[in-house]
DNA sequence: AGCACGCCGACT
DNA sequence: GTCGGCGTGCTC
């Protein structure tokens, strides 16, 4: 019998590919163990063990893979079909899902190493000069990488002249395959077994008072194993005798102490986890009952909370619950919310079952916390993460909860599978029959659909904790304020003084204007003339910072111009404003206050955002200008006043949920002020205030903003009533994507008719030099998803057959919102 | 995705 | 002539 293996590999090919292994290896591989194979013409790669089977494969000869690399599998079948879900559902590959859901150490990579034929004796005579060097090169170290002959022979293309020098018999080449993950390793002392004893210890002792340092760092030892029985780190015993680590080595080299190392984690946690959660208050007693009666009859549960009702106190009891249980639960989070703040107070109730999960992870870390799971470890209990936490190993869910779940950021939109975190949990949870708890203050209008469908169970939470009042929500109409002359740059008069009232009795503000930079676009005033990014087609912003004009979507900058580029006058000004300006604007308004910006451009850095949240919440700060970033789920105390410095340059996005969107935007910012007992207050400034979505901002009314928007979606055949899967196409020729897509459509048109919108140039058209053109299909409730999915994909199929259009970058998105 | 191969313009 | 740019095709 022979045997074969299907593996997946890390690579956005839609074809499984097959090796031959052997009866043994087919005896010991487990599905989800990775093996290395080799890949085309030299390298070698990591794949996953994804099928083992008996037939071979017609078409071609299988390699034999290089070897197996686990000893138990690193990925869990719940997990695979997971991933075959994902790939299945948002039309990617396999190997994409995996490079997505793995940590980048678990995938190896193989590396050329170049050494010499011992065997064969050569003339320097029969070598060219760059054969010579390299040849000369290995007298002095016995192997080269790739790179390494790089830099020896000072050109580019290197590859020939191995291979002549290969075929020659002078040089042998092998892939060698290295580990990435670095285990963490703390280095312990105790002492030598030699001076164990009583008497040589005596002896040890007489010894070294001629060196009273190193006699210091042995009594510390002592003091240290007698005030508690743990290993000694050196580093602890170095701090505790005062002296220095090379008087430690000096000790370990003379044989006196000896030295071993112990792998740790990297995170370590605080938190003693034995906080007792508050109890909850009426309202939140009687939703979490809800919720608990909700999970007997459906498996997801949509809890619509207002902001500041206290919905974490009731996920804490639900993870409570869980854990009692034995059971794991993942709370997802967006990104920005997963702050040190959050996560220790969820450490003061559950200490180190604690783990947290999030893109600023280094590789090293996100191994040790995938490992920690595959173990099933106490530490891996309450997993807290950002969207991409949903694919680690869970092997014994019995809750997810996706908190802040209207949060566009949990789909993911660049690189493939791009999957929307709550919709990939809810099918998650149900392969480990578990339970799914969505909740926000503003929820996403599908989840609500869902909810009034009866598909999830809805549970409403109506009042703030401790009975706070919403803030109050004030409108104020920038074109008459202009009109009056009642502005100071881009601040009104009222909140002028209502930002000097909240100052005089200690409170904070926040100022929430949805743009980064000074200004958005610089225009002459004498030509009209406004400079432009080179790469993409949109104008360049100015920082003033930096005194720079920057592209926020290619990164392209340049010094600010003295003059302008077409007409040469210096009459240039700036149109529009973004965070710096206000920024700038608040210091000249309130010159002894302090104020912070946080935007993109001020969050850079592992600890970016939390320097500033940090600064804000110690009060060091009084003012905090910002962008949305602004309104993900944070918690400040003493903010009394929001300020919505234009709220139409939300409401006019080029988008069918850009009111949706606004909403949620401006309600969870509001949401921001007055969290104690004091009343909060919000300021709107804007053109229009007597927009609808304005006034239900202004007077909390969700459901009307709901039914409303609704009934635009029936009208306009929008989400949730349809579905929609855009359909991109990127190329630098611009005549060649207006072909491309037009090719698409046609095809599309064929099977979908009316459904097919587009192609469409977008608002952006050009980005890094690439054409962007869209196509929409939209898909009625009645379609079917799979079948539409499948002719999308014959379609596909036909596209990429047309030589021309092959090189034209297709994007397929799935549920693009 | 990588990576080899092949064609073509640009220089020592 | 060789170098390096880029377009094209293939990987079990």
């Amino acid at each position: 019998m022979t045997y074969f293996l299907d593996v997946i590999l890390p690579i956005p090919l839609q074809k499984a590919f097959t090796y031959h292994i052997t009866a043994a290896e087919a005896q010991f591989l487990k599905l989800g163990m990775r093996v290395a194979v080799p890949f085309g013409k030299s390298k070698i790669y990591t794949a996953l063990a994804y099928n083992i089977h008996n037939t071979a494969p017609t078409s071609y000869e299988a390699k034999t893979i290089h070897q197996i690399l686990d000893d138990r599998p690193v990925v869990s079948e719940i997990q695979l079909k997971h991933w075959e879900w994902i790939a299945n559902y948002y039309m990617c590959s396999l190997g994409e899902v995996m490079r997505a859901a793995m940590p980048n150490a678990f995938i190896l990579e193989s590396e050329t190493i170049i050494s010499k034929n011992e065997q064969i004796e050569i003339k320097d005579s029969e070598l060219k000069d760059d054969e010579f060097l390299i040849y000369e090169a290995l007298n002095y170290q016995s192997s080269l990488k790739i790179q390494d002959v790089v830099s020896i022979l000072d050109k580019k293309r290197v590859l020939p002249v191995i291979k002549n020098l290969v075929e020659k018999g002078v040089l042998h080449l092998q892939e060698e395959l290295y580990e990435k993950y670095q285990p963490k390793l703390v280095r312990y002392v105790k002492l030598h077994n030699n001076h164990k004893s009583e008497e040589k210890l005596q002896e040890l002792l007489e010894i070294l008072s001629r060196a009273p340092k190193q006699r210091e760092v042995i009594l510390a030892l002592f003091a240290l194993e007698a005030s508690d029985n743990k290993p000694i780190k050196v580093s602890e015993l170095v701090e505790r005798s005062g002296t220095s680590s090379a008087i430690v080595k000096a000790l370990i080299d003379k044989g006196i102490l000896e030295e071993y190392h112990i792998q740790t984690d990297r995170i370590q946690f605080e938190g003693d986890g034995d906080a007792d959660s508050k109890t909850l208050n009426e309202a939140q007693r009687q939703a979490f009952k809800e919720i608990e009666t909700t999970f007997q009859s459906k498996s997801v549960a949509l809890l619509h909370g207002v902001t500041s009702s206290g919905k974490t106190e009731i996920y804490v009891q639900l993870i409570q619950k869980q854990l009692e249980q034995g059971k794991q639960i993942l709370y997802l989070l967006p990104e920005i919310a997963l702050t040190t703040q959050l996560v220790h107070r969820l450490q003061d109730y559950f200490g180190d079952k604690v783990a947290v999960f999030h893109s600023r992870y280094s590789g090293n870390e996100r191994v040790e916390v995938w490992n920690n799971m595959l173990n099933n470890s106490e530490k891996a209990q309450v997993i807290i993460g950002a969207r991409s936490s949903l694919l680690l190993p869970f092997n014994n869910l019995g809750l997810i909860i996706v908190d802040e779940e209207h949060e566009q950021s949990y789909k993911q939109f660049d690189p493939a599978p791009r999957y929307h975190a709550r919709d990939a949990a809810i099918v998650l949870a149900n392969m480990h029959m578990a339970k799914t708890l969505l909740g926000s203050a503003t929820p996403s209008l599908e989840s609500y659909f869902n909810a009034s469908q009866g598909k999830y169970g809805l549970i409403e939470l109506n009042t703030r904790y401790n009975n706070v009042l919403m803030p109050d929500i004030e409108l104020v109409d920038l074109a008459d304020k202009y009109k009056r002359k009642r502005m100071k740059g881009h601040f009104s008069d009222r909140l002028i003084e209502e930002m000097t009232d909240t100052l005089e009795q200690g409170f904070q503000i926040i100022l929430f204007q949805n743009r980064r930079g000074f200004s958005p676009i610089v225009e002459c005033t004498t030509c009209g003339n406004s400079p432009q990014c080179p790469n993409c087609d949109v104008s360049l912003t100015y920082h003033q910072y930096r005194d720079q004009l920057r592209c926020h979507y290619c990164g392209y900058n340049s010094a600010m111009l003295k003059r302008c580029q077409g007409c040469g006058s210096h009459t240039l000004d700036t149109k529009g404003f973004g965070t710096e300006q206000i920024e700038e604007e608040v210091k000249v308004l309130f010159p002894e206050k302090k104020v912070a910006r946080m935007d993109l451009d001020t969050t850079r850095g592992k600890f970016g955002f939390e320097k500033i949240i940090n600064s804000f919440e110690q009060r060091e700060v009084d003012i905090l200008v910002g962008t949305q970033m602004l309104t993900k789920g944070l918690d400040f105390r003493h903010v009394k006043l929001v300020g919505i410095m234009n709220a139409d340059n939300l409401l006019n996005f080029p988008d069918f949920r850009a009111h949706e969107r606004s909403y949620q935007l401006m309600a969870q910012v509001s949401g921001r002020a007055g969290r104690t007992d004091i009343r909060g207050k919000v300021l709107i400034q804007t053109y229009n205030p007597h927009h609808n979505i304005l006034q239900q901002v202004s007077t909390n009314s969700f459901k009307e903003m709901y039914s409303e928007q609704m009934n635009d979606r029936y009208n306009y055949k929008y989400p949730p009533i349809y579905r929609l899967i855009k359909i991109t196409f990127k190329h630098k020729d611009y005549n060649r994507v207006n072909l491309a897509a037009d090719w698409y459509a046609k095809s599309l048109r064929q099977v979908f008719k009316a459904n097919v919108l587009g192609p469409e140039f977008p608002a952006i058209s050009r980005i890094r030099n690439l054409y962007n053109k869209n196509i929409l299909v939209k898909i009625p409730q009645k379609q079917s998803l799979a079948k539409t999915k499948e002719a999308i994909k014959k379609i596909d199929n036909s596209f990429n057959a047309v030589k021309d259009f092959r090189s034209v970058r297709v994007i397929i998105n799935v549920d693009n919102y």
